[in-house]
DNA sequence: TCACGCCGTATTGTCGACAATCGGAGTATT
DNA sequence: AATACTCCGATTGTCGACAATACGGCGTGA
């Protein structure tokens, strides 16, 4: 239900997935050069489809085309991920506040339960943080959807959320944050069932600039690793 | 400058231009189905880069697609353009907010030249609301670039800016707003100048609700000659 | 030794033809 | 007369081959 899996339809939205999950989960380096013919091979289609589908990446900011010298998958820089959280923190902020005025009580409840969910899954294997990671982004998305404005799931759903993926595959092996933003998750929802939007709005806002300081760090270090 | 005409590159890019020209301009019309060989024959191209460029406009939202049954141009109707203008004046207030700290001086100053041309522009021929309302997207296209945030400013310019422009061929044709949204400008610029983002953003956000107001009137207007 | 230009190869861009699927007209049946 | 079924035309989806372009190695000359 959270990644959505169009193993039917055109070979074009078929290999879009496939490319999508090969890019975020790493499989396919930054950077690397995509290409046509050896993806297509691969894929068991014929190149036509397969350009359809990057044009679709791109529209995603997935992979970057250069006319007549092929797609490379992104490169998620700092600068690139600085902007990323920043716009995030705007409209998933925006969201917040919507979603306190527009969702249910049973939504907000389901969301609720999705954090008891949560809660269980860190305690019972505090490891495994990928599961998590996933989970944490279903929360973002439900509020995404709690807001009603289908732009903004739209942009917050299909691109950003891609790209977000990436970056936890990237950096949250090791992200030990998972503690502080279940409370920051609770919190929000505490708002949304006040009702209270700019409350919401504010706490969403705070839990990004803390999670974008948290990858910042870990940025530092790698960086100092690589130097 | 405003409306970069890639002329050149691939056939691909030729026609999602001119395709969302046509679209933006009302040539096709709204909800129109968009027939892949009749196009690519207009374009005097093969279908391939056809179906290339529709992908891509389905990335912009300028088109629906659905698999097995075409393409059609997207309608904007009243709930669309009201999720687009809240996700608008959240992008744009954020921009807003950077740009105050991060435009340079001259950059300030050539936002100011640009309405001055644009009151002149008003002042001789207060009918052509085109060309101002093109003028109109420059400014705020300016500031997004001003925010230095690069994500926003794809965001702003390549999608929301076509939907925008598509929006305003559909209304602004009478519409008599330009004066105080000049004035908003200029405030807007004067918070620019003073360095307080709060107050840009604020302006600004303000700015698009006001236009917004504005759109909303037009559409009821429309929808009450159409009953 | 380095710079420059040439050429072969690999890769992308494009086209035309074929297969799969959908929508609708027409007909038969109740 | 209404409904469901079938068949046909039109349109989309896909593939393979060809043309155009870019990249890299090689040789030549200063």
């Amino acid at each position: 239900m959270l990644v959505k899996v169009p193993e039917q339809g055109t070979l074009a939205d078929v290999a879009a997935h496939r490319l999508a999950q090969s890019i975020v989960t790493g499989e396919l380096e930054q950077g690397q050069k995509l290409n046509e013919a050896e993806l297509a091979e691969r894929f068991g289609m014929g190149r036509g489809p397969l350009r359809e589908a990057l044009r679709h990446l791109e529209g995603m900011r997935l992979v970057k085309r250069i006319p007549n010298a092929g797609a490379r998958v992104v490169v998620l820089d700092r600068k690139t991920l600085a902007d990323l959280y920043g716009v995030r923190e705007a409209l998933e902020g925006m969201a917040c506040r919507l979603a306190a005025s527009q969702m249910t009580d049973d939504e907000i409840a389901q969301l609720g339960k999705l954090l008891d969910r949560h809660e269980e899954q860190i305690r019972k294997q505090g490891g495994k943080v990928y599961a998590q990671s996933e989970g944490d982004l279903d929360f973002h998305f439900q509020i995404a959807r709690g807001s009603r404005n289908q732009m903004l799931m739209d942009m917050l759903g299909s691109e950003q959320y891609q790209l977000l993926r990436m970056c936890r595959y990237r950096t949250s092996r090791n992200a030990q944050r998972t503690k502080p933003a279940l409370n920051q998750h609770r919190q929000i929802v505490q708002a949304l069932q006040q009702r209270d939007g700019e409350l919401a709005e504010l706490l969403m806002r705070r839990h990004i600039q803390g999670a974008w300081r948290s990858i910042s760090e870990m940025i530092d270090k790698e960086e100092k690793e690589t130097a």
